[in-house]
DNA sequence: TTGACTATTGAGATGCAATATCATACAATC
DNA sequence: GATTGTATGATATTGCATCTCAATAGTCAA
């Protein structure tokens, strides 16, 4: 259930295939996320990529939501953080201890969510699931 | 399972029982806080009370957060709503139209969280949800 | 009640992420 | 290579929230 190394295709060329221009920032920062974990904030590549300029960056980054490259995480604390959809429709873990992301999909979850819908009056068009958890690193630091 | 009306303690006593003080201030938000539906922004209370500081608004709704009566929501977009916890745990809808959130909670919910412990390596220690929907008003509004 | 102690407040400055503006640069197409 | 419109970058600006610090006001003991 855990994603751990699903490939993603070429996102510059999911940008092409929409009309979008390959341009040279753009090419940077994509390559920058490739070689990123999950979690980073703007201010992360912004600072990688001290030539390109920060609207820029904001640009792209959501120009890459818009193309279901890359979700958004709205954490309680801190500076939003982003993270490459490697799967379509997933949910995150967030450690609560070093604030590293990671994805996870369930079908179980996604079934709950269906059945919601006869329990609510309202009629359910979405849903978000964050889950906080203590990360394996986290938890091994502590143990030793 | 809809939360519709249960009535929340006297908020201000909380506060006095944790041995907070009694100020003018403190009651006249809280008293916005009662009156108010969920989902209201730090500037709608700011509007209500001019005379208040912005900086006591935010103090005081931190205070509140930290003592389980108000929760915050970080939306994609706008200003970061909050709202009443008229009971201990539980999650949100959000309208998608008209930005109205309401409550929800369902054992069913929390008994899949505990499942999902099993099936991924990180401990879980909370989670958080939304449900995006399209409430009965707007609904309706639509559909006349 | 009075006074002292200390939490709390308010006005404005400040921090920080993100967006808007707009002249310029450049990718795509022919 | 010329043309056209998208994309960029420097900067100003917005928006939410916090910090600062002198002044205010709750609380408690006497």
């Amino acid at each position: 259930m855990v994603i751990q190394h699903a490939s993603h295709p070429d996102i510059m060329s999911v940008l092409e295939d929409r009309g979008y221009r390959t341009t040279a920032p753009r090419r940077a920062i994509i390559r920058i996320l490739e070689g990123k974990g999950d979690g980073f904030t703007a201010e992360d590549i912004s600072k990688e990529l001290p030539g390109v300029g920060r609207a820029t960056i904001f640009r792209t980054i959501k120009l890459l939501m818009e193309v279901g490259v890359v979700c958004r995480l709205n954490l309680v604390d801190g500076a939003p953080r982003y993270s490459l959809s490697r799967v379509g429709h997933h949910h995150h873990t967030v450690c609560v201890r070093c604030g590293s992301v990671g994805e996870f999909r369930a079908a179980t979850v996604e079934r709950l969510m269906r059945g919601l819908g006869n329990n609510i009056p309202d009629e359910i068009v979405g849903h978000r699931i964050e889950l906080y958890v203590v990360c394996e690193k986290c938890n091994n630091v502590e143990a030793s």
